[in-house]
DNA sequence: ATAATACGTATCCATTCGTTTACGTATTAT
DNA sequence: ATAATACGTAAACGAATGGATACGTATTAT
């Protein structure tokens, strides 16, 4: 039975614990495959590809300097998951308000 | 070759569409298990999965009342998506002052 | 007591994922 | 021209994922 489409979301993106640390790396600044790569001990083209699925889903983006190639961050993508996360905002509040009232009423 | 260790965060638990419909629901209020499964169009075992999976990662909850078992949302742990976003949110809204500014410079 | 309901779990299967090694290509150094 | 560098891609593989069907168990209804 074929699966249901497979999920082309950024939350695809940021399910990989690799590929969220190439992101905070990112944060920082410009960079190349190499400097990832050696970065998370892992081999290159292990790196390429999890560039790519970032590249795909348009939370980097590639520039070609000589032959090199500097990966940088767009994180317009990333404003997805701060959306959806938002409405969950106020229950978490929500949970700690109760937790200080609780303690203040102990 | 073994993979790297799973990554047991809760950015699993998102990652997958049918969960984050879940818990998308659940921010309504608490539901068993047979409304989820009608309301999505999968198998009830394919939605108990999904359960397992926010529950073995605490973004829900179960509590049995007779024989049905209500789920309900536990948000604590999603905090950790929005405090792992929370830097890259710098990055996006400069993205867009520069957007603004450009479009203002035409 | 028996049947129906609400659920979890076991098993199985196809697909996807993350990784490695091997290879090809473009660019720079000698 | 040749060698070295920086990278992407192909192929292969085991592990994990998401789903379905079949089954077992506890609880409620008759």
């Amino acid at each position: 039975m074929p699966q249901a489409d497979p999920d082309r979301s950024v939350f695809r993106a940021i399910a990989d614990p690799t590929r969220r640390a190439i992101l905070d790396r990112l944060r920082q600044g410009p960079a190349p495959v190499n400097e990832l790569a050696s970065a998370f001990s892992q081999s290159r083209p292990a790196i390429s590809k999890h560039l790519r699925v970032l590249r795909e889903l348009r939370v980097v983006s590639e520039q070609k300097y000589g032959r090199e190639r500097l990966y940088r961050l767009e994180p317009a993508e990333l404003k997805d998951v701060a959306d959806w996360i938002l409405p969950y905002r106020d229950f978490w509040q929500a949970s700690l308000g109760n937790l200080k009232s609780y303690l203040e009423n102990e």
